[in-house]
DNA sequence: GGCGGGTCTTGATCTCGATCAATGACCAGA
DNA sequence: TCTGGTCATTGATCGAGATCAAGACCCGCC
């Protein structure tokens, strides 16, 4: 039940050590961070922050995942962010939450105290810079993800996701042999129907229907199976060579 | 014909020069940016980037509009970006375009050689914070834009737009006495469709019932008069208090 | 002053995904 | 073992926006 064990205990064991906004940083710089850190963990399905709230922190995903997530006024709910190992929260220099952040899965956060990070934002660049090539990959990734909400077929968005999915996380990617890979979804049909703006009856549809053309195989509910990625890219939409950035 | 007029002496000068990615800099600083800067004029509707073209220089829009456009293979299209002057063109780091960016507007650039530019966000701090904040800003804006594609209707997604061009430019813009506001869109019929994942037809249709149901009223194509702010934004779906960012 | 092309509007019809509704699969707890 | 709850699937029908099509408006140009 504890998941204590999942904290490191040095920043040198870290597993997101080489990858997160500390990524730049020199020994005396984590040394730095070590001293306004401290670890917090979520269970899946909690809530960890509400849009609105006050935020004396900012934190970087350490294990597990996370959503940020809109609300209009009657309900209709959007995802704007997907968080895994190494995604930032926060916004340094704003005190209130923009976004509902939610743990989707169990969730290990490492969250730095706002007021001293901001300071050490000013005084150290690597900090600084770092942020700032992750913020940019975040809008890079944000203006992929408009292209999908805008323009893709559910079909295509269910075939994006999935192996946005697998992309993200395929360091964790469980390799059966040669071809197939395969992954467990992190999200509810729900969230991913948040995820692409469809509803979640359209979401389980598309997936069926994936199935049922044998571009992907199932193994309970969220465990995913592709024979063949080319396929799945094929149903994407994207360009041949990914549509990846240049 | 010759736009040369608009284009600043010095920076003092320059309209943009507390907003832009050079907002923070001292007057050494600008020496510095001043030399490897060269302004470069564009005429409505002009191609100014292609995606994948080689990129040796960063900009800042000095006046006028363009846009950041993906095209998938089938030519379906999604705008990504609106710039409008202060907003930055370009990423530090990548030599490729990763966007087609166009010219809405007749449009002047205040561009850097890339090479010398990204050697000053290394060692003068004060150009990457701002960057770092503008580059926030945008990523808001971008969620924001993600709420409007994947859950709005159309006619809210009009209305969103109408008053995002509003509230962006709204220094420029003419007042009429007191209440109405009127505004030039910079944005054609089918830019318009491309920003908001809509046809064409479906943009001339919810302008035309927005005009029938008294929120909106046109002068030619172009101009919109806006005789209740507080009309239009209870069309936009967004909150009443705007739903903009604490 | 009429012609041609770009831009915009409006109408008729179709279709994809939403909505409404029922059922199934799975699991934790009584 | 049964029960209630969450999550997912599938079917039937509806409707917002897409698509196809026809004109209107506007402006520069020969």
């Amino acid at each position: 039940m504890n998941e204590i064990s999942l904290i490191p205990d040095t920043c040198a064991d870290c597993p997101i050590r080489h990858r997160a906004v500390c990524a730049k940083c020199e020994s005396d710089e984590l040394e730095r961070l070590d001293a306004i850190k401290y670890y917090k963990s979520f269970k899946a399905g909690q809530a960890i922050i509400w849009s609105g709230d006050e935020m004396d922190f900012v934190a970087s995903v350490v294990s597990g995942v996370a959503t940020l997530t809109q609300t209009m006024e009657d309900g209709r709910t959007q995802m704007v962010g997907l968080l895994l190992p190494s995604d930032f929260i926060g916004r340094p220099g704003r005190p209130l939450a923009s976004y509902d952040v939610t743990a989707t899965t169990d969730l290990v956060m490492c969250c730095f105290r706002r007021k001293p990070f901001e300071d050490m934002l000013v005084e150290t660049p690597h900090i600084g810079q770092r942020l700032l090539e992750m913020t940019l990959d975040e809008l890079d990734a944000a203006r992929e993800w408009m292209l999908l909400l805008g323009r893709k077929t559910a079909r295509e968005k269910i075939a994006s996701l999935l192996s946005i999915i697998m992309r993200r996380d395929a360091s964790l990617m469980l390799k059966t042999g040669q071809g197939p890979l395969v992954f467990d979804l992190p999200l509810t049909r729900e969230a991913m129907a948040d995820y692409l703006g469809l509803t979640l009856e359209t979401v389980s549809r598309q997936i069926s229907a994936l199935r049922r053309d044998g571009v992907i195989a199932l193994e309970g509910k969220r465990r995913i199976i592709v024979p063949d990625f080319d396929l799945l890219l094929e149903e994407t939409g994207d360009d041949a060579d990914g549509g990846m950035l240049a």
